[in-house]
DNA sequence: AGCACGCCGACT
DNA sequence: GTCGGCGTGCTC
């Protein structure tokens, strides 16, 4: 007779494992256990930790292959019955391993750390010389530790010969805080017994006592005790002992936030406002899964539609999810919703320690917050009542996470909002090209904010022609009409934004005097310079040609590889202004941790003039003082070998721009470009969104790109170049005979870090409308890649919907 | 993935 | 004879 049975997720990260284990569930922990709770299982000759992902009284396992569940991890299962159904979704998908599924909702605390253990079994005198001293202190010692010795093979030795033993141990790596707390018994009758029966002389527990009877079942802290009733852990412990109170441990979260915030209320909305909310408050009281896509323009007031939305979820006792992309996780963006939800937020981010995100983690999973802010992880927040979830900047690359499960938060999201049905809110002054034809489409509802909330104007946009200043004479980054803003804004001692486009670390080659960018002939993307070779491609089609000497379209000599650091930039400012003070903000200021809020701070606080930097200036920035924003070469992006890359362009001007301007004072943004012409560049000066949209559209039409075509990413890497391009061939080969025709698979070409870590690195890209086969055909083409090339050194990854390509 | 098992060549 | 090299196959 076979009792409880545990179907098992191990956490094995490997194709033949990759499906539930059989395992007996003990009878103590028939009653605790549940679906998705952690467990310790043997395994093979190791032990590893495991997830319940379904529990029953029958097994086609023989029973003497079935091994019993070694340890129950947790009382309270820590996935609930959704991510385990979400998990295997994710799974197919993504195209990846059940067990990463199910762990990229968990708080990293909550993963297994995994040791060996050497343990000595009889008396130490046995063992051989050299391996006395390692068992001196103590009869168990750490294999890592151990390995460092170089006595592996004496090791060896005394475990043939049965003197020690390996262990395979597994540990959680977070734990739970705890402090010692005082708990009064609530059971009056029996202090009043105790108070009774104190000897007269014992005055101190008499006082103590006193207290008592005012407080029962009261918990506190034993050093406030002490001070408020002037005792000692002397005098409590006797009463403990007489069974007056008793010392508990309690759990306690680590406050990642530093300061208290001031409660606000709801502002006053606009019209436009009050329509959007309308709308989603509707699909909330309904109880739909809805899609909204809210296009506002920047300063709309899109962060207050979402405040109240989420008010009236909790009105009705439900939960919140907000995604933020990270770099906008600021203080100043986390505090607007403290200071309106106060106790009720969790945040989660990557600046968080491990200790930190699992106490975040654990108010939401024991239901103490209502509403979780974050970044992309955060999709995964385990409230079980959901009632709205919001992605702030929906079109941010950032939502889709690079490694394994490549899922895209925006995806989890409308699935989670399906599971609860509750509206998704997805937020952006630059929509995703694929959400804003999905809104056109009616697959998502569009809501729009179309003027700012406080009335300001939008700033006055200037577009500097660079090859013009070039012909002037002007070799510098900085156009004279920038040099004269700047000069402007010093003397009124406002502040400035300088903004560097450096997204990307390819470059590009650029003729400085007519603007040409050399493109590939087949495809309407940037060629790409490669320094080792001198040469530039296409890593689309694998096109490339010779460096030229001279510029195609007009014979100048002005033609080179472009790219400028920040560094580069401040010296010339010290030059130019030498009195002005210059913050700096890129990656090589902002290493260390809190300094990025640092600098943000100081700049906020007036003490420079000047701030430069990249991509992560772009957002957030909301001082009244900014009154001019420079953007030094809108370019940049414009012409990287990404598909997106007009769009990115588009977005990041319009956030930029976004900066200036944003209170009382007037705004304006100066843009220099060598290619003013550029609609990207053209349609971002007003902001207009939709020319923009229906511009790229069209493009993205031609060339056969999304939103009109979905893409699946093959990626194919091996040490050896020549292994590299033999597998991707042979990859493609098998997926032409497999695909229809209605597919277009593009490649192999080399991918655009062609060696990454030693590893040489190509490509396929598949250009697809409707296949319905596609995911199992790759699934077969892993299934191949994993029984037959990887023994070969070859590394195979499959990424559906890629950002960058 | 990790680990044991097993079959082969090089050595005390 | 035996140690350790790596190919093969299994994990409830």
């Amino acid at each position: 007779m076979i009792g409880l049975v545990a179907e098992i997720i191990v956490d094995v990260a490997a194709y033949p494992v990759d499906r539930p284990f059989d395992y007996a569930v003990p009878l103590p922990m028939v009653p605790l256990i549940e679906n998705g709770s952690r467990v310790k299982v043997p395994f093979g000759p190791r032990n590893v930790l495991g997830f319940v992902v379904n529990l029953k009284n029958h097994t086609e396992v023989p029973a003497d292959k079935i091994k019993p569940i070694s340890q129950l991890l947790d009382i309270e299962p820590v996935l609930t019955p959704e991510m385990l159904e979400l998990a295997k979704w994710l799974k197919n998908e993504t195209i990846c391993y059940e067990i990463d599924a199910l762990q990229v909702m968990l708080p990293s605390a909550l993963r297994a750390k995994y040791e060996k253990i050497i343990t000595l079994q009889n008396s130490i005198e046995q063992l051989p010389q050299p391996l006395q001293p390692f068992f001196i202190r103590s009869n168990k010692i750490n294999y890592k530790e151990f390995e460092k010795s170089g006595l592996l093979h004496e090791l060896k030795l005394a475990l043939n010969e049965k003197l020690v033993i390996i262990e395979y141990v597994v540990k959680q790596k977070g734990k739970v805080k705890e402090v010692r707390k005082v708990q009064v018994t609530d059971d009056l009758e029996k202090i009043n017994k105790i108070a009774n029966e104190l000897s007269n002389r014992a005055k101190k527990q008499k006082q103590l006592i006193e207290w008592m009877k005012e407080h029962p079942g009261e918990i506190m802290d034993p050093e406030t005790l002490y001070s408020e009733t002037n005792t000692s852990q002397q005098v409590l412990q006797a009463l403990i002992d007489q069974g007056a109170a008793k010392f508990i441990q309690e759990e306690i979260f680590r406050d990642p936030f530093s300061k208290e915030v001031e409660k606000t209320s709801f502002l006053n909305l606009t019209e436009e406002q009050a329509i959007a909310l309308h709308k989603i408050s509707n699909s909330i009281e309904q109880q739909q899964s809805e899609t909204f896509l809210l296009h506002g323009i920047t300063g709309s007031g899109k962060t207050e539609v979402y405040l109240q939305a989420i008010a009236q979820c909790l009105k009705k006792g439900k939960e919140a999810i907000v995604l933020v992309p990270e770099i906008s996780l600021t203080p100043q963006m986390t505090e607007r919703f403290r200071s309106r939800f106060g106790e009720l937020v969790a945040v989660m981010h990557s600046g968080l320690s491990v200790g930190e995100k699992y106490d975040e983690w654990r108010k939401v999973h024991q239901g103490k917050v209502k509403v979780v802010v974050g970044a992309r992880s955060a999709i995964f927040a385990p409230f079980e009542n959901v009632g709205i979830i919001i992605l702030d900047e929906e079109h941010e690359s950032t939502y889709k996470q690079e490694d394994t499960p490549r899922y895209h938060a925006r995806d989890v999201a409308i699935w989670r909002g399906n599971y609860h049905n509750c509206p998704i809110v997805l937020g952006s002054a630059t929509p995703s090209l694929e959400s804003f034809a999905r809104a056109k489409k009616n697959v998502y509802s569009l809501l729009t904010l179309q003027k700012r909330a406080l009335k300001q104007s939008l700033p006055t946009v200037q577009i500097v022609d660079m090859r013009d200043e070039l012909k002037k004479g002007n070799r510098s980054m900085f156009s004279q009409q920038l040099v004269q803003s700047i000069e402007t804004r010093l003397e009124k001692n406002e502040q400035i934004v300088l903004f560097l486009n450096r997204r990307g670390y390819s470059s590009f080659v650029l003729c400085r005097d007519c603007g040409t960018v050399l493109q590939c002939q087949n495809c309407d993307i940037s060629l790409t310079y490669h320094r080792s070779t001198e040469k530039c491609k296409c890593h689309y089609c694998g096109y490339e040609e010779r460096v030229p000497q001279t510029c195609p379209q007009c014979q100048s000599e002005h033609i080179r590889f472009f790219g400028t650091g920040t560094q580069k930039v401040e010296e010339e400012l010290a030059k130019l202004f030498p009195e002005a003070r210059v913050l700096r903000m890129d990656v090589d200021t902002t290493k260390t941790k809190g300094s990025h809020e640092q600098i943000l701070t100081s700049f906020g606080n007036g003490e420079a003039d000047i701030l430069l930097g990249t991509q992560m200036i772009a957002k957030g920035l909301d001082y009244p003082n900014i009154t001019l924003v420079g953007v030094l070469s809108a370019d940049t992006s414009l012409h990287l070998p990404d598909f997106r890359a007009a769009e990115k362009t588009f977005q990041l001007l319009t956030q930029v721009s976004g900066r200036a301007g944003r209170h009382e004072k007037p705004g304006e943004v100066v843009i220099q470009t060598y290619t003013p012409e550029h609609y990207a560049i053209e349609l971002s000066k007003a902001q207009h969104y939709e020319p923009f949209y229906e511009r790229e559209m069209l493009m993205r039409h031609q060339a056969g790109y999304p939103p009109y075509y979905y893409l699946a990413l093959i990626q194919i890497s091996h040490t050896d170049v020549m292994q590299a391009a033999e597998y991707a061939h042979k990859a493609v080969e098998w997926l032409r005979a497999k695909l229809s025709f209605n597919v277009s698979i593009i490649g192999p070409t080399a991918s655009g870090i062609s060696r990454l870590q030693n590893r040489y690195r190509y490509q396929c890209l598949i250009k697809y409308k409707i296949e319905p086969d596609l995911i199992p055909t790759l699934m077969q083409l892993i299934k191949l890649y994993r029984s037959d090339w990887i023994k070969k050194g070859i590394l195979l990854t499959v990424d559906l919907e890629p950002t960058m390509i």
